[in-house]
DNA sequence: TTGACAAAATAACAAGCGTTATTTATAATA
DNA sequence: TATTATAAATAACGCTTGTTATTTTGTCAA
């Protein structure tokens, strides 16, 4: 290579981004990031091949800044800061999280759910006060807590990234995941299950199908 | 007007509502229509003014649709049934669901809560078991609960609808509803609140901004 | 039957996209 | 300094989009 290349492929990545964060990965195009770049499109096709590896390389980057939000130690909960990380990933990051949770529905998966439970049960010991709270359960509560939290984490999610909540703040966030939390888990150890008596399914006329 | 128009407003709408349930919202266009009907795009465009003003009546069309899904009485419980529509609307509608509440951010809005807090206040009496369970609550608690209820249910209906859960059956869907629901209730009505001690909200070095 | 009118079809415009052929410019080498 | 290799710029191709002239077609009225 006798003339190195003046545009490395970070700044590429970090144009790309920029464009996501401003107007979503639809204003995303290779013309608009050499017009940011200040260059043609020439460059951006020497780093990569197509468009679609740079869409896949962006959101490596991205779900990198997400995990970033989620690797923060908030509070002492590590399912906590899991859930507070996301949402809050989705307050701050409007378009990069609607990049890869809602552009793409194959995105969401069980990816955060299955990293939950790791998180679950690599950071919880029996001698920490969570810990043992939590151990009182059965595995299959456990499992059932995790998948509740993270359902409604994803709804929480969803709406504070779509403006859809009066108050964004760290503090209702917080109290928002602490609340269910806490409603799952005392659902989980059994206190007045059954309390609510739901007859079963109605078959109505032209109804489920 | 000498000759009727062959193509109706309704036929239109019917076509492009199928292509949206094909392939979404980003597989209708003037022409994809057209060719649906087997016309030229002049006929569209003697209706509406522009695919924009259709993509708002598709949206009316859509929501009608959900409405619908809503409306069935599924279990005896209003509220119950509104949560339960939504979810398996986004299961068997999923680009319909995708079209009114995943590609525009602003649809989603405060709509469905209203709708839920509504319904509720419109159904239930003290009369009903329901509802003296229920407004043994605070009305501040009610709308707690109705919040929760309501995060909860988006959050399902969003990963149903991208099939991140396992299990979609009816059965268990209306499952994680009344379990979350109970959840919630009970620990609205104030058991065992604070049972979980989290701590304030830490400022992490590089941590809340 | 003929003239008129409106609806539908055809064709075209401008804009945007991904991608690539061609040209230009620049820097290292012989 | 002249040559050569290559990064970058320019320009273009082919495609799809919304939208709109223009042309064709068919039906009613005179």
């Amino acid at each position: 290579m006798i003339q190195p290349s003046v545009y490395s492929f970070p700044q590429i990545l970090a144009a790309a981004l920029e464009l996501v964060r401003e107007k979503g990965w639809e204003g995303v195009s290779a013309r608009a990031i050499a017009k940011k770049l200040g260059s043609s499109t020439m460059p951006i096709y020497s780093h990569v091949s197509s468009i679609e590896e740079l869409e896949e390389e962006l959101r490596e980057k991205a779900r990198s800044l997400m995990k970033e939000y989620q690797r923060r130690r908030y509070t002492e909960h590590p399912l906590l800061n899991l859930a507070f990380g996301y949402v809050t990933f989705a307050r701050d990051e409007k378009n990069l999280f609607r990049f890869l949770y809602l552009e793409k529905p194959a995105e969401v998966k069980t990816e955060h759910l299955t990293g939950m439970k790791e998180t679950f049960f690599a950071d919880f010991g029996e001698d920490s006060p969570q810990g043992t709270a939590l151990m009182k359960m059965q595995e299959s509560g456990l499992e059932e807590l995790i998948q509740h939290t993270w359902i409604f984490t994803h709804g929480l999610a969803m709406l504070v990234n779509s403006g859809s909540f009066g108050c964004n703040s760290n503090e209702t966030i917080l109290n928002f995941l602490m609340n269910a939390g806490e409603a799952f888990y005392l659902w989980g150890i059994g206190e007045g299950r059954d309390a609510l008596q739901v007859e079963d399914l109605q078959e109505e006329p032209g109804g489920l199908i």
